[in-house]
DNA sequence: GGCGTACTACGATGCCTATCGTACGAGTCG
DNA sequence: CGACTCGTACGATAGGCATCGTAGTACGCC
């Protein structure tokens, strides 16, 4: 009623007490995850899930979503079909002050010295 | 010779070039290898196996140490029966400038946050 | 040589996870 | 309504991994 405009669909996001290090350690050592939060962090915008050109089903990418969703990581939201991924940089900063920087960067880093193409960035 | 006080026994580890950052973060995700990492961190000097007291088998140490070991975050060497263990500071700090000293401050906010005791550093 | 300590190697086990395929729900557009 | 797109849920599968126990190797000491 006061909002019908967007879908009400809600996803559970950790609070910003609950996310843990380990947690989103545990999810950036996943390649794939890796590259999709720094595509997000290199657009600072909200990217809808089929934005993303992984090389593999649409089911495996929902579980890559839902396991940085669910670290703490990313928060979702649906606009209507869609689902919106935005990295939760204010907590992250908050919790863990220049985590998600040196993070980014030392992936940054590695790209360029292996001549990798996983960073899909440019 | 030049050096035949400690044992020869060669134990494989990464070259600096093969150190990759999600073989880091996998090796950081489990709480007990994140702990010993911190408590390697706190003194700044190499520790022996034995040192740590952890909460599981020698197996399963062993087993610990050895993923860090693979995945370039410590280094280590035999002294007679003990094996010395120390994180590759300089060669972590060549490939991802301050993500060591990010990740190890981003450990210690968390035990403050939790009140956790998994640091066991003081 | 004999003994004790430190660590390893190997096999087993149970859980977690990355992946897929298919069937389905939610929303948009004609 | 009907069709199409986006994403989900569920089951299956194969591989990885944290853990253990036991047996064994390397080293130092007496």
């Amino acid at each position: 009623m006061t909002s019908p405009a967007v879908s009400s669909r809600a996803l559970p996001h950790p609070a910003r007490d609950e996310i843990r290090l380990e947690g989103i350690l545990h999810a950036l050592s996943d390649p794939m995850r890796l590259q999709i939060v720094r595509e997000l962090a290199a657009v600072s915008d909200e990217l809808s899930c089929s934005h993303f050109d992984l090389p593999v089903t649409k089911s495996t990418t929902t579980h890559h979503f839902r396991v940085l969703r669910e670290s703490g990581v990313i928060r979702q939201i649906y606009q209507g079909t869609a689902k919106m991924n935005g990295l939760r940089r204010d907590d992250l900063d908050d919790l863990f002050p220049g985590l998600l920087d040196t993070l980014l960067d030392a992936a940054a880093r590695q790209v360029v010295r292996l001549g990798d193409r996983t960073g899909g960035v440019g």
